[in-house]
DNA sequence: GTCTATATGCGGATAGAC
DNA sequence: GTCTATCCGCATATAGAC
């Protein structure tokens, strides 16, 4: 699997786990050997430069957004989009740092600043996708330029929201993000033009999160 | 006014120049010296650390945002609503490093990123106190608890929106940000709620935006 | 594969002359 | 107020022994 126990992976595993902690600007390569028990130079065997680090850790993420991406042309009902939304919430948290250090990231590494350009434009259109599966299925109504704006609200939304929850106050920036919640603040984005007949999800969703 | 040309205030506008530009990160108080032709030695005369540099820039900020907040409660119409957002997104796009770089300057200040959430706090108040105005003058028809939500999606759009425009392909990173575009994207957040009345200048918007 | 030791450079910050 | 010169610490990256 993923996470066979070589010291490389352990080295990958311990630099997402700092970088998510502290930022990836104040995780040096001294700070995940010292974390590990090795020697910098046993680190730098390993991965000749933390760019290298960086950037297997954003094509792990990338691959899981694509997976994603791939599944959003059979979600034909709200459950099964507050399943998606869920899911990505949970990938994006997982590798936090990256949006939620993304100005930092592209300027040290504009290759990586790139790659997220055409991620996102990726998402845009797997969102885009989405949205007139969910219109063709009738679980909402509305036009095709409408559509086009709810998936760019969506996808603005899932790659922002966990990054700008850590400035409301209340919430603990240690703490870690809740997805389920997130997902209900997405999908409060299509509610104004959910179909009664798919209503019935989306009401209770709401006595969930706001109760 | 606030610009006298002292050596203090040019370091201030060379300093937000370059932080806008290159990120606070990527910005040292060397770069700061050089571009405006003094010496390290001498900008340390006038700040004795970065992090001074950067809180000065902070406070004005604050500031602007404040008064901005201030003005919330008199806006009883579209229009109204419409150039108070244009003008929301021109302050943060002038100190647009703040919020695209807060992570890294959260960090690197604890004191600031306590203060960038009693911000957002101050922000979210404002923008309650909005959304209730707005209702009560017919501007929209909501419930009370949705106007909440919409405050919050509205606070959410206006923090994190121009550092998210940077990822969405066809917009030049560097090129500067269009508020009105901006602003009208925040407003499609309250049009399925608009009432009848109010409609007409949102419908303007689109054409010229959307055309 | 892993270690110790080190080279190199940069950024923040300071001292003291002018 | 402004300069030159410098110290200190840290981070990246490397060399070479085990």
């Amino acid at each position: 699997m993923a996470s066979s126990n070589t010291t490389r992976d352990r080295i990958l595993q311990a630099s997402l786990a700092l970088f998510n902690a502290q930022g990836l600007a104040a995780v040096s390569t001294h700070k995940i050997a010292a974390e590990l028990g090795i020697s910098p130079g046993n680190l730098h065997y390993h991965f000749k430069a933390k760019q290298l680090i960086v950037e297997w850790l954003f094509r792990r993420f990338e691959q899981r957004l694509e997976v994603l991406d791939g599944s959003a042309g059979s979600i034909t009902a709200i459950d099964d989009l507050w399943l998606a939304l869920h899911l990505r919430f949970e990938a994006i948290d997982q590798y936090r740092f990256i949006y939620r250090d993304m100005a930092f990231l592209a300027g040290e590494y504009p290759a990586l600043g790139q790659r997220a350009q055409a991620l996102t434009a990726q998402n845009l259109l797997a969102a885009q996708a989405l949205c007139e599966g969910l219109v063709a299925s009738g679980v909402i109504e509305t036009s095709a330029e409408q559509a086009r704006i709810l998936a760019l609200q969506m996808v603005f939304t899932t790659t922002c929201w966990l990054s700008f929850e850590r400035l409301v106050p209340g919430r603990d920036a240690l703490a870690q993000a809740d997805p389920g919640l997130a997902a209900f603040y997405t999908l409060t984005l299509i509610s104004p033009y959910v179909s009664s007949e798919s209503r019935a999800y989306l009401d209770y969703l709401r006595g969930k999160y706001l109760g």
